[in-house]
RNA sequence: GCCGAUAUAGUUUAGUGGUAAAACAGAUCCUUGGUAAGGAUCAGCGGACAGUUCAAUUCUGUCUUUCGGCACCA
């Protein structure tokens, strides 16, 4: 899909749509007042107060309508340059634009406004000429949104358009939205029964099918072997733990509002777990270590429990329930690079085998001014911020750095990657933590005999294993790789009746040597059999009739392709275990 | 949590102030058989709770779900 922000003319265009939008809104709606109506990567939007009339859907008609009126008007679009002063009077009666003036500084900025006809708009442009250049746009949709971004301020009304410099751009554009839909993951996931909710289990607990789950449990399969040999050890912990672990950790100061509410027992408190840090810490803690155990990589596929928002569960991307594909490594200070760059390889090395190629590098850093959020202590926060960016330096790996966005206890590197539908999102993290293993006084013993701290790297991989299966249907629109397929092979006797016998052995031979094999002998057309092999997105459908029966062969065909191979069955496996390894 | 929308059969949808329709999926039977839809018959539906009404799936309210955003996101 296309970028706006990133084509000059185009952000140009969607800017000027936006002021379009407004003079629209303006005119149907005289009591609103305006906030800001940037460009975004798809489109714009404008930020509207309407006071107690509220936008709906069904209005954006209505506001097109009066949008192509005035663009039809050809009015001229005219910058005018002002001073504070006159940006202040000539605004006098909007307090959003106020609020925006007030905070310019005359010297450093020149402060100007663009009027088209009726209508005027702070603004630093530039714009296109005329409103005749705006034509072929679309209002996508109208939501509520903070003012400056914050829950406390009042809610404003968004709405988000889209503008192209022709019918047939505008058109593919919208064509592709309507395409995303169908790589949801939540409608892929429905049609293919790997997973489902039930209103009376409750919202944000998906439950995986028989199909998910084979998914589910390859995913695991994959990545616990792929630990195994960098020398993780896996363990096993409960879900529950007792609050004062938490009081202990500092998460129920900093994360109380993201769990589900304490269980009182017999005068205890109990909580479902949001994370496993605290249980890994005490794994650490139960017995001695010298400096040669170091680096100690404690490895979990964990359940954790988190009570998001209402409007935050997506699907198996953001429920209340997931698989944290999580490890602490705990290491010498001397180690925290190696082990990092190890980290940061093995997440690669992921993305290779899963053929990810869309993903953002995030260091998350802190905001050294928020002393509630963040453990105080400038040194070492320093420290573990330019250990993590001399990695990524000598790695040569692209990222931005965001301030404010750390965890309460280190800085981290977060992998994002984005959705068919929705906002961006954390596949994988590395994070840097000194604070939790002095919480939790964990110790090792050096080469001097003396005690000292250990550092402690989290880190998930394929983040939770829930979400990255999300994200791997997206990609493959469900067609997933054999390797991870629920079903690999569907055998399709041409006539039941005369090759149901010889379907049965190829079927058996297959599913004796692990393959996931469906016969399909049901007495149905094999035409019938076969799109339903499609639709289920199976990876190989063999087709077996007279000629397959009499020569010993069978004929295979990929899914989406349109040829047929015929082979013997050995031939077959054979390939199909090299696909199977090779993981592609 | 906030703003807006939404809820009808297993699925996707239609329709209605007088108890509901279609397609696909399912079952049975017939037919057929080489690369995406043969036929017949059958079975199956209103999120929950209130209110208005002679009568509510339809109108209203509350809650819940789901969806689009916002905020949140170790």
């Amino acid at each position: 899909m296309i970028n706006i922000k990133e084509d000059e003319k185009l952000s140009v265009l969607n800017h000027s749509c936006a002021h379009l939008l407004a003079q629209a809104v303006k005119h149907l709606y005289p009591v609103a007042k305006f906030w800001v109506g940037p460009v975004i990567e798809e489109g714009f939007y404008y930020d509207i107060d309407l006071g107690d009339t509220v936008i709906k859907e069904e209005d954006l008609e209505k506001i097109e309508k009066e949008m192509k009126k005035i663009s039809k008007d050809g009015k001229r679009i005219v910058r005018e340059e002002l001073t504070k002063e006159q940006a202040l009077e000539m605004f006098h009666d909007d307090p959003y634009k106020l609020d925006l003036i007030r905070r310019m500084d005359e010297n450093e900025v020149t402060i100007s406004a663009y009027r088209q006809g009726d209508f005027v708009d702070l603004c630093r442009g530039p714009h296109v000429e005329t409103v005749k250049e705006i034509k072929y746009f679309k209002l996508l949709k109208v939501s509520g949104a903070y003012w400056k971004g914050d829950a406390n301020n009042k809610m404003l009304q968004r709405i988000y358009g889209i503008c192209f410099e022709n019918e047939e751009d505008l058109n593919n554009h919208l064509k592709a939205l309507e395409e995303a839909k169908e790589r949801d993951h939540r409608k892929l996931g429905k049609d293919l029964e790997l997973f489902m909710s039930d209103d009376l289990v409750g919202r944000g607990l998906p439950m995986f099918l028989p199909n998910g789950y084979i998914v589910w449990q390859e995913l695991e399969n994959y990545i616990k072997e792929k630990e195994r040999k960098l020398g993780y050890l896996h363990v096993m912990t409960p879900c529950v733990g007792n609050v004062e672990l938490y009081k202990k950790s500092g998460h129920w100061d900093h994360y109380k509002e993201n769990m589900f509410p304490a269980m009182e027992v017999d005068g205890e408190s109990f909580v479902l777990r949001p994370m496993n840090c605290p249980h890994h810490m005490m794994i650490y803690a139960s017995k001695l270590h010298s400096y040669k155990d170091l680096p100690i990589r404690i490895g979990e596929i964990a359940h954790d429990f988190r009570y998001e928002a209402s409007g935050a569960v997506k699907g198996i991307e953001r429920g209340r329930h997931f698989c944290q594909n999580d490890a602490h490594l705990f290491v010498t200070k001397e180690q925290i690079k190696s082990e990092f760059k190890n980290v940061v390889d093995l997440i690669f090395d992921v993305y290779k085998d899963f053929n990810i190629t869309n993903y953002r590098c995030v260091l998350s850093l802190r905001d050294p001014l928020d002393k509630e959020k963040y453990h105080p202590d400038d040194e070492m926060w320093n420290q573990a911020e330019n250990e993590l960016r001399q990695v990524l330096n000598e790695l040569g790996i692209e990222y931005t750095e965001e301030i404010g966005e750390a965890a309460f206890y280190g800085p981290k590197l977060d992998v994002n990657v984005r959705p068919a539908v929705g906002n961006e999102y954390t596949l994988s993290t590395c994070q840097l933590d000194f604070c939790l293993p002095m919480k939790f006084d964990l110790k090792y013993i050096d080469k001097n005999g003396e005690k000292q701290t250990p550092v402690v790297l989290h880190r998930a991989i394929l983040g939770s294993l829930d979400r990255f299966m999300a994200y791997i249907l997206e990609e493959t629109k469900g067609a997933l790789p054999a390797w991870l397929s629920p079903v690999q092979v569907s055998v399709l006797p041409v006539s039941p009746e005369h090759q149901g016998d010889y379907a049965k052995v190829i079927s058996d031979f297959l599913d004796e040597e692990g393959i996931r094999v469906k016969l399909d002998d049901r007495s149905e057309k094999l035409g019938y059999r076969l799109r339903e092999a499609q639709t289920s997105k199976i990876p190989f459908m063999l087709i077996l009739g007279d000629k397959e029966k009499e020569n010993n062969t069978i004929s295979y065909r990929r899914y989406g392709k349109e040829e047929t191979t015929t082979v013997s069955k050995e031939e077959f496996l054979t390939l199909l275990k090299d696909e199977i390894k090779n993981k592609k």
